[in-house]
DNA sequence: CGTATAATTGATATTACTCAATAACAGTGG
DNA sequence: CCACTGTTATTGAGTAATATCAATTATACG
């Protein structure tokens, strides 16, 4: 299917908002729009021909397999957000579609053309790399150092955020992105503890769990202050 | 102190190395050179004015400080390293020199002003981000899921290849960069354990230490393999 | 040489993991 | 609609790993 991005949902903030409708159109040119349903692979790890994409709608996981079979989610990505290395010569981890999602998919050479071609292209995806490092570092220092309920609570505070409008105020009700599993290799820990925890925090009167992916944040001050961010 | 771009030790490998003569001593009139001295910081968390810098000789640390004053360390720079988020408003982590270091240094200003101005510099860039961002997710990778054991192993082994002169082969010998307290925080374990898994390591034949912080490596295959990286 | 810092070593406590069983739930086909 | 089956989540008991606390030893520095 070709791309019609005058409909597109993240027109005005996926990397490709930076160019002009002309130079968009030619870029949309080399992609193609592409469905990926809950647990099909975008592209493995060791792919040569890894494309780059723009996620438009649903959420993906960027996840390493070690040689035991185990997988760990590195990071997450959202609508708008930008897949793929564009001068590695084969993907270093597996994107796979946590729920259905729609995707622009563009040949990694043609990444590189454009990349080349429109600076201001280069720049935006720039912007976002750092964010993507920053945000990467972000989980690390959660993870090395906090315990098992800090990283709960932080994690449960970020999908609050993102699961929210507006930017600064977490949503006070949402599901839960990932499985009990999921939860649980993001954030190395095992799904027990998880699940255990997840308790402990609900009978602390922090959260109330709706079904089995609901959360509802009863807290959030009191998440935050476990989270061991600064207090505000 | 004015750039001598000529007689510069990263004169190829750096960021700049991507620029023309004439263009590199355009964007060096902007720039400074500055000497750190172990433990000096070239800025702090939340620095506004934060500057931007290219690592010439010497090591750095980028670590972020919890509000108990807990440091942590979330990555290394190495010579021809790039330090700095240009979009970012304010730094979100303490950059701090682990031994006498040379930077150049721009101002945040003048730096996005020359990815504005050369655009194959913002191409660079991105390919460095997209480097760093591969290697926090290796180390959050190990941090997640790895024993002390494994954390320590992958860590010597990184070390052994940063300080080998082949990028492939690792260095039979090398000094420690860190001190046991900084291994400690930059693997989320305690001075402690690092120093008993080290020990282990000495006795199980893999490494023998050298003094505080020599370190040579015995069993370079043997440390691979209980870093649980694929073998080779 | 004496003092401060960093590293090692030991004993104990805590946390999260492992193994095992049970419970909730979703989807399927009768 | 309900039983059947596989998957996901919860709960419990015991264990292993690492943190913590405390003491000692090495090293560096003035």
């Amino acid at each position: 299917m070709n791309l019609t991005c005058e409909t597109c949902p993240v027109r005005d903030s996926a990397a490709c908002s930076v160019l002009s409708d002309k130079e968009r159109d030619a870029l949309a040119q080399a992609g193609r729009t592409r469905v990926l349903k809950r647990g099909e692979m975008l592209f493995a790890a060791g792919d040569e021909d890894a494309a780059c994409a723009t996620l438009v709608s649903g959420a993906l996981k960027i996840c390493a397999t070690d040689r035991d079979g185990n997988e760990q989610i590195l990071a997450l990505a959202h609508p708008s957000g930008f897949i793929g290395e564009m001068f590695a010569p084969f993907a270093h981890h597996d994107v796979v579609a946590l729920t259905e999602s729609r995707l622009c998919v563009f040949p990694k050479r043609d990444m590189q053309r454009a990349i080349e071609d429109y600076p201001a292209l280069a720049r935006a995806l720039l912007r976002r790399s750092q964010e993507d490092l920053h945000s990467t570092r972000s989980l690390l220092e959660l993870t090395a150092h906090g315990s098992a309920e800090a990283r709960l609570a932080a994690l449960l505070h970020d999908f609050a955020r993102a699961a929210s409008d507006s930017p600064c105020h977490p949503a006070q009700e949402f599901e839960l992105p990932l499985s009990r599993g999921e939860i649980a290799n993001m954030l190395g820990l095992t799904i027990e503890t998880v699940s255990r925890k997840l308790g402990e925090l609900e009978d602390s009167g922090a959260i109330r769990r709706k079904g089995k992916r609901g959360i509802e944040l009863v807290d959030p001050a009191y998440l935050r202050m476990l989270s061991g961010k600064e207090e505000d």
